[in-house]
DNA sequence: CTCATTGCAAAACGTTTGCACAAAA
DNA sequence: TTTTGTGCAAACGTTTTGCAATGAG
């Protein structure tokens, strides 16, 4: 199961990449055309999903499913992270820590090669915005 | 924020809540919409969609997120538990314990109100139906 | 009567595919 | 020439919405 790519990415696979490798935060197809028309005048949003999915199964992407919203990519390389959704924003924060023992909650005689985890609440500023109201 | 349903429900909101109270595992709208037929018939999938929305707003349903998958429901209510997608099988097992210490991965000042964790992999019968490939 | 519920069809939305054209080999 | 990459538009599957018909109060 190699994660590595086979084949040399074509032009646009390239732009495609760079925009998800310059995004600090995961991104969905849409917003990654709107980032790549603005270096790529022309090209065209199946091209951005081809490219997606290609970059995905190639496992240079990875997919950040949250509830209710829109499936989004980031980049697959770089340090091993989870999310934090704020309700109330919808912004998506980066969770740099792993909870311990994630081997323990696999079934007998499973075998887990990966885990995604979510944590939903809110965030500091919309924490901050709120006044008194609860 | 109330997690309990404020107005009764609709006969055909009940019939919906009724299947996905039977049912073992995370269901799609459409699956749902077919048993609701078998119990219901002449019920329409719009009314499902509705249903499924409804209550997950209600808190009664909660939904299911897996990579590539369409969005799945299930009981909110009852013991807290998260899922192992099987990459072979595609089927969803429920797994019955959490990691400790989850709240260490909360950033400063955030608060966190839920999370959900999906482990992938392949699953035990997977695993046995092969020989020695690898 | 008025209001809430629902089935149906159409619309809307995100995503994939067919195809023709252009560029590269 | 053959092959590859691409934009565009159409198709596709899923989900939402408009609306008329029905039934309850």
């Amino acid at each position: 199961m190699s994660r590595s790519r086979q084949k040399s990415l074509t032009p646009r696979q390239q732009v495609v990449l760079a925009i998800f490798r310059q995004s600090s935060i995961p991104l969905t197809p849409q917003e990654a055309w709107e980032a790549a028309i603005r270096d790529s005048p022309g090209i065209g949003l199946a091209t951005v999903y081809r490219a997606v999915r290609i970059l995905t199964e190639a496992g240079e992407l990875r997919p950040v499913e949250i509830a209710d919203e829109i499936p989004r990519y980031e980049m697959a390389s770089g340090p091993h992270h989870h999310h934090f959704y704020c309700r109330k924003c919808t912004r998506i924060y980066e969770v740099h820590k792993c909870p311990p023992r994630l081997d323990d909650l696999v079934p007998q005689g499973f075998k887990m090669d990966d885990h995604s985890i979510v944590l939903y609440g809110t965030c500091r500023s919309c924490l901050g915005d709120r006044a008194t109201t609860d």
